[in-house]
DNA sequence: CCAATAGTCAAGTTTAAACTTAACTATGAT
DNA sequence: ATCATAGTTAAGTTTAAACTTGACTATTGG
């Protein structure tokens, strides 16, 4: 029997939504485009962050499929992309029942003792 | 009508998951023990690590409840906690949740239009 | 047309956090 | 009893990545 592949991880897909999501500041951005729609300038103000530090944050969260950009005359409107938290419940779904598996797998071998 | 509170994330449960898997190295360590548990001394030799380099990742993959340790004699017993992957499931869940009913109550006033 | 606004790019600085060292404790093996 | 092994702690170093600056482009409003 081949060896499961667990190391989902190697996936860039995952790598960029973990990585995304591991910093605070994105954390909310994330989360104050789950409000609404907005513009860089917008999202950057709260933050107290300049234009390119944002920008630069919202390069990650598109590259993790968070968040979804498009030019609109000389602004960039921000919105949420639903693909990430997609992938994210699919991860945390297929895990859990690898683990539960292997868990009860383990189980049955220590109850045969 | 009360603003929803959307910002999940300044739950410290949260804070702490994100951060703990925002982390290349911490994500190889939890897929380690996904295949079984391991001692501290098992996890550092392939990561090219020292043991109290090791150890750090260990306390904030504990304190995400992604890893459960115990102490065996001298050695520290390190294994899968599942509550950590749980609470990431539902917090997917609900955000998407959360999005997609927001989505299309804007696209009902735009249509309205 | 001109000034203000929104954003971008390349290059550098700053900072948080990953990592190490060295000294120490506790357990296990001979 | 003593030596090796496994891990821990406090303190310092290193590095990756967050952030800024300054110069630039593109769009818009007066």
């Amino acid at each position: 029997m081949a060896k499961l592949e667990t190391n989902i991880n190697a996936q860039p897909e995952i790598e960029a939504l973990f990585f995304a999501l591991g910093e605070k500041q994105r954390r909310h951005i994330f989360f104050s485009l789950m409000d609404g729609e907005k513009t860089v300038k917008q999202l950057a103000e709260p933050l107290n962050i300049t234009l390119t530090g944002l920008g630069q944050h919202i390069k990650i969260l598109e590259a993790a499929k968070l968040v979804r950009t498009e030019k609109v005359g000389r602004e960039r409107i921000c919105s949420v992309n639903p693909e990430g938290l997609a992938t994210m419940e699919n991860f945390a779904k297929l895990h859990r029942n690898l683990w539960s598996s292997r868990f009860s797998a383990l189980r049955k071998i220590v109850e045969a003792h």
